[in-house]
RNA sequence: GCCUUUGUAGCUCAGUUGGUAGAGCAGAGGACUGAAAAUCCUCGUGUCGUUGGUUCGAUUCCGACCGGAGGCA
């Protein structure tokens, strides 16, 4: 099985402000590799306090990829993380080093490890705009009956008021004549092109997580955070359509910037939001089974370095 | 000191014409196959400030007390 071992990296993945990056880089700095970001955030130039992409300082030397590579008002998809963070993982492959891949996106992470094969069909904005003005004219049950007409497995799983999900499933079925039921029952029938080695970061005591979180904020905004919002919210980065104006960090100073909150409120939210986001993260996270699981937090509550979870990671690796 | 007002879930507040109460947020759990830091689903018992009284029955009415807030002195 050796000649035709497919294609693997190592994922160093986890809630968000976990310790994702120092860790990285740290395995990346062992192993000969480069870090492959796997991160629907950092991938936007003119974005990097609030959403913590490694500094140069941070990177210690270690080629990054797919970090700055649109400006934030470009779209970008899963399909197209599968794309070229593929291209990448493969040409680092090809060059004899270890891809390291890092971050907390979890369906581009899937994109390559779990589905072999997306559907052949591309965003219609078209079609969207038609079906959301649908939805709002004659509400999400209405929408939702039209998928179960023509895909009724589909609108069994999804709920009917996660119109965003329905609509794409419509949305697959306008543009390829094919059922998403379809599309997925064929992804599943062969292999996904990688496999990898799954490394969590995970917490004992959530407080530990969250109190990182709130911390981590707060340098955010010491660090000028709010003028780098401001930059993009100028440049109407932050308007609605905009992937910028999804990200955490960004959209929290949209009510500040149009003086209907204050700078603490803002912050506030931010930290709140962060939270929320971390507590999403680690639901999916426990889908990963065969992962392994580094506990990062100790018993006194301190947190170990990422060199130490980096000596733990690597004795467990050759372990198993 | 007097007057007014307020005290209900971790927070902000609804409400009960007297039959022991409910939303939003937080929090918890979950979903996720081309917008994913997005989107969506599920979960609400708390001495209704304390203490007397009226009442079959009070968180709801009355009194006192305690703690906020405002006003007059």
């Amino acid at each position: 099985m050796n000649e035709e071992a497919k294609k693997e990296f190592i994922a160093v993945t986890g809630a968000t402000a976990s310790g994702k990056t120092a860790l990285s880089v740290e395995l990346a700095l062992r192993l000969d590799g480069e870090v492959v970001s796997c991160d629907s955030m950092q991938i936007y130039r003119g974005m990097d306090i609030g959403t913590a992409k490694p500094s140069r300082e941070e990177r210690r030397g270690v080629p990054h990829h797919m970090l700055d590579i649109l400006p934030p008002d470009a779209p970008f998809s899963a399909g197209d993380y599968a794309r070229e963070a593929g291209r990448v993982i493969e040409n680092i492959i090809s060059r004899g080093k270890t891809p390291v891949m890092c971050g907390g996106t979890f369906l581009y992470l899937d994109s390559l490890i779990s589905i072999s094969s997306l559907s052949e069909s591309e965003k219609d904005e078209g079609v969207r705009r038609e079906l959301m003005s649908f939805a709002e004219k004659e509400g999400n049950s209405a929408l939702h009956r039209m998928l179960a007409e023509i895909d009724p497995d589909a609108a069994m799983s999804i709920h009917e008021n996660n119109v965003k999900r329905v609509i794409r499933a419509i949305e697959i079925y306008k543009t390829t004549g094919k059922t998403k039921t379809q599309w997925d029952r064929e992804s599943k029938e062969s292999a996904p092109p990688f496999s990898a080695k799954i490394i969590v970061i995970d917490y004992k005591n959530r407080d530990a997580l969250y109190e990182r979180i709130n911390r981590r904020v707060d340098i955010m905004m010491e660090n000028g955070l709010e003028a780098e919002a401001e930059e993009l919210f100028k440049k109407g980065f932050l308007d609605v359509g905009c992937s910028a104006a999804q990200a955490i960090g960004y959209k929290e100073f949209i009510p500040y910037f149009k003086g209907e909150s204050t700078l603490g409120e803002t912050a506030e939210l931010i930290k709140r939001q962060s939270r929320n986001y971390a507590k999403r993260q680690l639901t999916w996270l426990k889908r990963y089974k065969n992962a392994l699981h580094i506990e990062a937090d100790l018993a006194d509550g301190s947190v170990r370095g990422a060199s130490e979870l980096a000596d733990e990671a690597l004795q467990r690796l050759s372990e198993a």
